[in-house]
DNA sequence: GGTTGACCTGGAGCGCACTCCAGGTTGTTC
DNA sequence: GAACAACCTGGAGTGCGCTCCAGGTCAACC
């Protein structure tokens, strides 16, 4: 069990989030129990990096820092939590087919825009 | 032709808008040439009411102020700017149907989880 | 004619999610 | 052993899109 870690930087490369970010994250409670090397620094697991992935496409759709904060302490508290945690999940999943159904409406609204761009004269 | 307007007050509850928004967006360049009353407050047209609800929809889909700014000069320009309209309006389309993608996969993720916290026990 | 309410302007303030910075430590490289 | 790179911490700064505020005008109502 070689149990690679990585460096602060590769974690930035593998993940696409800046190091300050990564840090910002772990102030806020996002990301809990972040490993250190004897000098200090983070090594980050594999199991981190999938974390990360999920924050980003929780952020990327519009939860916010409070709520990922709100749902990282429920993880953190043991699986007493889970209901919360799935409440707030099927909360979240509802809202992303909110913003789908938005997004499909606005391409309907720009199709009809460029449609008339592209008609009227030329 | 009774042409009727909208006050302030009216504008804002039809759109949906704040009454600061809307002063932003004018002074922003996003709402040209509203007209006014002898007294000097506003009065919006229903074209008025047409053109933010245009502007909502490609704000609440990721266009900047300053990305409408443009797109609103080039409109004020004239018909030569067509091209250079149509043009901003594909790019915003691809944009959002790269949102739409973003957050189909997003609820991938999501249905992911919220099936492991249905599942394991109770 | 005093008060109220809707509006005006210019400018300051705010919340969010980062992002940057100063000053310091540690470990390696010439 | 000097220089450099990678990281550390705490805290300040930034950009965006509003949102709020102070001080003022104007018309209508009691």
């Amino acid at each position: 069990m070689a149990m690679t870690t990585l460096t602060p930087a590769e974690m930035a490369e593998r993940t696409g989030v800046s190091l300050d970010t990564l840090r910002y994250y772990e102030a806020e409670g996002l990301l809990n129990d972040v490993a250190r090397a004897e000098n200090g620094h983070r090594r980050y697991s594999e199991d981190d990096v999938l974390w990360v992935e999920v924050l980003r496409c929780l952020r990327d759709t519009g939860m916010t820092i409070e709520q990922l904060r709100d749902y990282c302490a429920l993880g953190a508290v043991g699986p007493s939590t889970k209901p919360q945690r799935l409440e707030i999940l099927q909360r979240h999943r509802a809202l992303v087919e909110q913003q789908i159904e938005e997004r499909r409406c606005a391409l309907d609204l720009i199709d009809h825009k460029i449609s008339y761009y592209s008609g009227e004269d030329q």
